[in-house]
DNA sequence: TAACAAATTAGAATGGTTCTAAAATCTCTC
DNA sequence: GAGAGATTTTAGAACCATTCTAATTTGTTA
């Protein structure tokens, strides 16, 4: 696993690891915020460009997912790296992996008939989740920045 | 179709009409700065904060769908603003509205299945498309943003 | 025509991400 | 070990799509 990055040249430092480490301990599919702070607490010099720096590293060796969205900030799973579909509360920001059915098509079907080379796909279901449908007793929701 | 913004008590003025034409005739899934060169050559005073609140608007009734990117621009498909699959080139980053099956699991289910009041689904497959393949005659990709 | 509301504008502000140049750290050879 | 050269890290600037703000323009109604 962590193997792959001396295959790509590069070390794999204490902030690399501990990165890693945060990555894959959270299940909540954390922002570079987040990831900045929780690395922060073991190497508090650390600066936003090393996580930048080192996410991309990951992304490059298929060991993280990124979540791109347009209104905040991009979020990431390095549990599952591949792209599964994802469950996202648009209330509280929540992000959940969806253990479900994959969409039926499989990438091969999709690429015959379309003519692409396909490397990528990103399925993901929007909603309110249950307990901020419970804190809100029913009523509309507040501003979201997540679609 | 232009009734549900009178709905709203908003004028469909000039501008508008113009933006909701631009967004309907193209397929090409136009970003911000697209529908506002276009709508342009006809108002070349419209400024970019009027394509912006336009889209507010036309996202507010439902009649346009926002397909969001965290490292290029959003684009937006006025054509089917219903939520369904898009097939992206990640070199050129052309946008094609994907015919073929619906992902399986419909919202229902995975609402009985999760408790979340779903309200949207986002499935993007991304790839190389056949020009993009033939262009670069099997070698290796040029730096992308779409994902 | 006057008065009020809605729409539009230009430009500033925002915020996540990327870039840059310099400093710090590591590695390898002698 | 000491020193040269490469890699890693840092702080802060730059970037850019998007949002916000305050002022101007346009439209509507009396």
């Amino acid at each position: 696993m962590r193997a792959s990055l001396a295959e790509k040249g590069v070390a794999l430092t204490p902030r690399r690891a501990k990165l890693l480490e945060v990555l894959v301990a959270s299940d909540r599919h954390p922002s570079v915020g987040e990831i900045h702070e929780e690395v922060r607490r073991y190497f508090p010099s650390t600066s936003l460009a090393t996580i930048y720096n080192t996410i991309e590293l990951l992304k490059e060796t298929g060991q993280v997912l990124e979540i791109e969205f347009s209104g905040a900030a991009n979020r990431y799973d390095g549990r599952i790296p591949q792209a599964h579909p994802h469950l996202i509360c648009v209330e509280c920001e929540k992000i959940e992996d969806l253990e479900m059915v994959e969409p039926s098509e499989p990438l091969e079907a999709i690429s015959a008939a379309t003519g692409y080379r396909l490397v990528n796909r990103r399925t993901d279901y929007y909603g309110v989740c249950p307990q901020c449908q419970a804190r809100e007793g029913g009523q509309q929701q507040a501003p979201q920045s997540l679609p």
